[in-house]
DNA sequence: AGCAGCGTAGCACGACCGTGCTAGTATGTG
DNA sequence: CACATACTAGCACGGTCGTGCTACGCTGCT
């Protein structure tokens, strides 16, 4: 099997551990078990404990990335960054559990370190992608007012991701999109919106 | 000892081990040895790890409450709304700390399965606390645009805790009280903005 | 004084942990 | 064919884990 491969497979028996059983579950002997190997197979890969957390991290950041540059075009700019907002979002099973082994990693951070970077990685390309959906939106760049409303829009999707982690899988989400969409019209309508009135 | 108090400071023990060495470290033994006690007394208290990682969850969230629940009079309403939004926001390294040991749990949530009731009950908190300040601010109560701006408050509020939680301690703070004014002001001023125009 | 109850201390057991190490086995290369 | 390399398999060690259990001291009631 090649080499490549043989990694992703543990990474998802790390993450498939994880939802089983919590993240104090993951050592190399159960990580093994779940993906049908022995443990002298995985440290093959992987010779000790945190080389596989931290690559079980890397993959998932990476899996994420991905997903988020494949093109989806769409005619109205809005609807665009709608979709793209839609992709970070844990509203199907599949990205629920993503987003569930990613809070279980960042909780293991005081004893994998390398974590700690994966996460500041994570949470900057976001930040990346959002001012580029609020430049979209506005047709400006580099003002004040965008770096402001990205920041928001910013804080506003991970916390919509929070609230949406929060109720049950097969919970209503049309609320979540709506609070999407009423921020993605007003970024759109009023690009001085940024300001702040204090 | 008083009873409660050696609870307490299990608990808080707990929540150092916790910020040192991940929850995966989290161990009766771990925990005995940074309160100061031996394995025996901490199990006299709590017999098995799953009650000792509850009590400790559930206290948190207990002092989280109590310290909500502090008036803190303002003249002014939108002062009032923000000063109370700042109590919930890891603004300082205690409430940083606070937060993360919150994370942590939240991830040991498959194997402690009451911990899920904890987290749950902290999150609809949060949010009835929500609906409060933006009925404060509007002085309107029940109605749909009532819930429509907590619901969008609220995931603000998580997602601008998310944020803080990963910039440094000393970082700059002012950005995200700048965005909670704007949002408070915009409640304030405008009681329809939580319709949708979608 | 005697005694009960509570909290402290700690031993013992079997299980699981990470990791160092060796032996076998398949595979591709000369 | 021989042989090196890559991978699989598994043993062994010292350590930590949760938890059942007993023994000891203190404190207050009768």
């Amino acid at each position: 099997m090649d080499r490549d491969a043989r990694k992703a497979q543990l990474a998802e028996a790390v993450w498939q551990v994880i939802l089983d059983q919590g993240i104090s579950a993951v050592s190399v002997r159960t990580v093994a078990e779940h993906a049908g190997v022995v443990v002298g197979s995985l440290r093959h890969v992987f010779p000790t404990r945190s080389e596989l957390v931290q690559f079980s991290a890397e993959l998932m950041m990476e899996r994420v990335t991905e997903r988020l540059l494949t093109a989806t075009p769409h005619d109205d700019s809005r609807e665009y960054v709608v979709a793209k907002i839609k992709n970070v979002l844990p509203l199907d099973p599949d990205s629920r559990a993503e987003y569930e082994v990613n809070l279980a990693l960042l909780a293991e951070r005081a004893a994998v370190p390398g974590l700690l970077q994966v996460r500041l990685d994570a949470h900057h390309q976001l930040a990346k992608l959002c001012v580029r959906l609020v430049e979209i939106l506005t047709g400006q760049s580099g003002t004040p007012a965008v770096a402001s409303r990205a920041h928001r829009l910013h804080a506003l999707i991970d916390g919509l991701a929070f609230h949406l982690f929060h109720q049950p899988v097969e919970a209503d989400t049309t609320w979540a999109l709506d609070i999407v969409w009423s921020e993605v019209s007003a970024i759109a309508a009023d690009t001085n919106s940024g300001e702040i009135t204090r």
